[in-house]
RNA sequence: GGGCCGAUAGUCUAGCUCGGCUAUGAUGUCUCGUUUACACCGAGAAGGUCGCUGGUUCAAAUCCGGCUCGGCCCA
């Protein structure tokens, strides 16, 4: 007699709650909107229990490429998973807007020139430009997913905001009154091109080919020294002649005076270690300045420096008859004299590395100027100390920002001569030219160059009038780094500030250690005394298939919109970490991508047939079936498993877990075993048989859906919102290892699993349908408790567990054991 | 010139901290197969001198030295 409840069910013929066959791309972009209304990853300031993510804030430059996104999926998993962990995330979005890339395109763009344009009118098509780009990128963002705490404008942050830029302005006003920030005359990495001094951390260097001249310096008394160099321009800033104190050909010159050609300046021999015997002719000049070793042997022979390159790119009045050129004409017309009178008596080629200006790519030069110069030299000890103990994930990047905290020698200079970044609040009086910033206290953007100085007398003359504004910026890295504050409300909400400060996350990659980390850490401390970050999480580059880092100028990176289109957004997140380790650099394949994404359509099918079932009521996990109780064991194993990956923040091993346990043990075992006994259609099992494996499969399935949410949010909150919970996933608490679920079968998974093959196996190699029943096997005896499930899942019709004794019994021998099962073939049908 | 990182089947990757059965997983290749979700599938197979070379050890992908190649950074 069957119940009226079965009857019901079997009426129903289990139809799937999950109607939708296949799970695409386009049903990510409707969940992408209800995520837009509902904000599920939406942030409360109240809240105690604070984790605040310092996210690289993107800079604009028209289209972001695939490596930058996958990078930000990366970070919004780290997001998600603390949210799961009970977490209130702080996860803003923050756009970087400021610095020289968008100055450059506009100029391009609107075909201007920015040094002559009024600044306002520039500043205007800056804005355009930028407001423009950033709805491409914001609408990437939310394709793939990114649970920002909201894209509205309240909650966001931009580096060009007048609010932003107060807390910029704010920070330096108090540095400049702790003496911390001074002008100082030096030489500099001046870019011709951007017309401004950029830090050593912006220089990049090229290979290219150059001449080398070889040239005569006479020397009194003895034969001319032989002098070899790519530099002639800079003939008349020498400031002396280098030999090696080992040298043999050189002996007896150190100390004598050698005399430049052409400009006639008597320069002293001196022998330095520095000096390299193999390279021309072991002689070499020194000038000021020609590169960076001519500077460290300016400063530490303490020679007076000419200026031979004006910061205009022609050459000063020290270069005499040559003054006002451009220096590769003036390099071509000294090499011609330097012939006309027989002083250059070789040229060969050679390969120069050159110092370029890391966005304009042009050849820099060191070309001394004041600018303003923030200290950090007396802040290396502190550093060092943060760095050494600041928890790092993974633990071999530490090196990275070690080594870099070592190299530091001089102080950051921080002003910048440009346009689009936050101005240096300061004015100067013209009657005693001192200086002055505005008080401290006050928070508000003030743009010296267009405005009148918010106080009325200068504090060292006492003058009443005049006061010029400063026309110059900061270096955008005064303003990125400090976002790691500004995002806890640092000068403007104290109270979060207070609860959330100590509890920050860095996330970025592993080549901009020396500049973002270590600038965030070095103003952190600066302004707190305290290090900026809990955790700093340092990923590898995304490279192409090459394994050559994407650049947009390389042509290497693929449009990524069509691409998210073809796989989805969570193909594109796990294809991340399923790649590589943390740490390591990843290489985009969109093959590999392909394969990532059948996933989904596996997961989505699994939530499919599971669906099929009825929930049940709250179920005790001791009225499971054994077989149950030992399903559950195995997800909590892998459930154990992966807290150690995850809590390192590295997701690629856990995933790899998950993923296998669902597909290749979960999917291709247990719901093939327990199809027969969720079905039932012959009653082989009883009703509470039955409902513990509906009871399994949708506890199981919950666990695995939640153990993946920080990584494909789309469709395992779609599936859960479809069977669970209609407020979907991300606010749910990430799974952990359960006191309860384990079995002592689990010691048998090993042998269950290979005793399945051996059948499967049999009914290959004896072109036996999977669906073909068999009249009588034997297994061992341990795998008595999954009696009725082996039965019912390779139609078994009588299971033995002790060895055969019956005549035309089939051995067949399982792989990888020495155990062996037997099995009577089925009569042969006619 | 210096530093850091890497080198594991055709391709990508785990394992290396702390040495120990037959080296992980994916993808690709090949064979077979429609079974009450899934052919974007299932069942199987083949495929590796763990860069080279010395050393330590009963035992090395793993520890130590040297070398080669590649990448990144610095001078």
């Amino acid at each position: 007699m069957l119940t009226s409840r079965r009857k019901d069910i079997l009426g129903k013929k289990f139809k799937p709650a999950i109607s939708s066959k296949r799970w695409k791309p386009p049903a990510e972009e409707e969940l992408a909107k209800v995520w837009d209304e509902e904000e599920p990853c939406s942030f409360n300031p109240q809240a105690d229990k604070i984790y605040s993510v310092d996210t690289p804030p993107p800079y604009l430059s028209g289209s972001a490429h695939i490596g930058q996104l996958i990078h930000y999926t990366q970070i919004d998993m780290i997001a998600r998973f603390r949210r799961m962990q009970g977490w209130e995330v702080n996860f803003p979005l923050g756009i970087d807007r400021n610095g020289l890339p968008v100055e450059l395109r506009v100029e391009k763009k609107h075909g201007l020139d920015m040094h002559t344009t009024p600044r306002s009118e520039f500043l205007q098509k800056c804005k355009e430009l930028l407001d423009k780009d950033e709805v491409i990128m914001k609408n990437l963002f939310k394709r793939l997913g990114i649970g920002f705490n909201t894209y509205d404008e309240e909650g966001s942050y931009r580096t060009d905001s007048p609010e932003y830029r107060a807390i910029t302005q704010a920070t330096f006003i108090d540095l400049w009154k702790r003496s911390l920030v001074y002008s100082d005359y030096r030489p500099n990495n001046w870019c011709f091109e951007c017309k401004t001094t950029i830090a050593d951390a912006e220089v990049e260097y090229a290979e290219r080919p150059t001449t080398l001249n070889y040239i005569y310096f006479d020397v009194e008394g003895m034969e001319p020294l032989q002098i070899a160099t790519t530099r002639p321009e800079l003939l008349c800033a020498c400031g002396a002649v280098f030999i090696h104190p080992d040298d043999k050909r050189y002996a007896g010159y150190g100390g004598k005076k050698a005399k430049v050609p052409i400009f006639n300046l008597e320069v002293p021999i001196i022998e330095s270690h520095t000096a390299q015997m193999e390279f021309g002719t072991g002689a070499l000049m020194v000038c000021s300045y020609g590169d960076m070793a001519d500077v460290m042997a300016f400063r530490d022979h303490a020679l007076t420096p000419i200026a031979a390159i004006s910061p205009e790119g022609t050459m000063t009045e020290a270069a005499g008859p040559y003054e006002g050129m451009k220096s590769e004409e003036a390099k071509k017309k000294i090499i011609e004299a330097l012939k006309e009178q027989e002083v250059l008596f070789k040229q060969e080629q050679t390969i120069q590395r050159v110092p370029l200006c890391w966005r304009s790519k042009t050849p820099i030069e060191f070309i001394a100027m004041d600018e303003y110069y923030l200290n950090q030299v007396d802040f290396l000890d502190e550093l060092m100390r943060i760095a050494q103990t600041a928890d790092i994930y993974p633990e071999s990047h530490r090196q990275i920002l070690i080594d870099w905290i070592n190299r530091v020698s001089v102080d950051w200079p921080i002003s910048r001569r440009r346009y689009y970044g936050t101005e240096i609040p300061l004015w100067y009086c013209e009657a005693c030219k001192e200086p002055v910033a505005p008080e401290r206290g006050e928070i508000r953007y003030y743009q010296p160059w267009c405005e009148d100085p918010p106080f009325t007398r200068c504090p060292k003359c006492g003058a009443e009038s005049n006061f010029t504004g400063e026309e110059r910026t900061f270096d955008t890295w005064m303003d990125s780094s400090i976002s790691g504050l500004q995002i806890i409300g640092f000068l403007q909400d104290d109270k979060l500030f207070k609860k959330a400060f100590g509890n920050v996350i860095r996330p970025q990659g592993k080549e901009i250690v020396r500049t973002w980390l270590y600038y965030s850490l070095l103003r952190t401390y600066q302004l707190t005394k305290k290090p900026a970050f809990k955790e700093i999480w340092i990923s590898g580059l995304v490279m192409d298939e090459k394994g050559e880092k994407m650049s947009k100028s390389k042509g290497n990176s693929p449009d990524p919109m069509p691409i998210i289109d073809k796989y989805g957004a969570d193909a594109m997140r796990l294809f991340g970490v399923l790649e590589a380790g943390l740490g390591s650099d990843i290489r985009f394949s969109e093959d590999r991508l392909a394969g990532t994404a059948k996933f989904m359509t596996k997961l989505w099918n699994i939530a499919r047939f599971i669906s099929m079932f009825p929930i049940p009521e709250k179920t005790e996990h001791t009225s499971l079936t054994e077989v149950d109780q030992w399903i559950l064991a195995e997800l909590n194993k892998v459930i154990g498993e992966i807290q150690s990956g995850c809590n390192k923040l590295d997701f690629h091993r856990p995933m790899i877990e998950v993923r296998g346990f669902t597909w290749n043990f979960f999917a291709d075992h247990i719901l093939e075993m327990l199809k027969g006994r969720c079905f039932n259609s012959d009653d082989a099992f009883s009703e509470d048989e039955q409902t513990s494996a509906w009871s399994t499969l949708h506890q199981a399935l919950k666990v695995i859906l939640k153990a993946m949410a920080p990584v494909i949010p789309f469709i395992t909150d779609r599936i859960y919102r479809e069977l669970y919970d209609k407020e979907g996933i991300h606010n749910q608490e990430y799974p952990l290892p359960r006191k309860g679920w384990n079995s002592p079968l689990t010691d048998y998974t090993e042998l269950l699993l290979q005793t399945n093959s051996g059948f499967w196996k049999f009914k290959r190699e004896n072109n036996l349908s999977l669906r073909q029943g068999l009249p009588e096997a034997w297994v061992a005896p341990e795998l008595m408790p999954w009696a009725k499930d082996l039965q019912a899942m390779h139609g078994i019709e009588k299971l033995n567990f002790t060895k055969p004794e019956k005549k035309g019994i089939v051995e067949v021998s399982l792989s990888e054991s020495d155990e062996v099962i037997f099995v009577l073939p089925p009569e042969p049908e006619e």
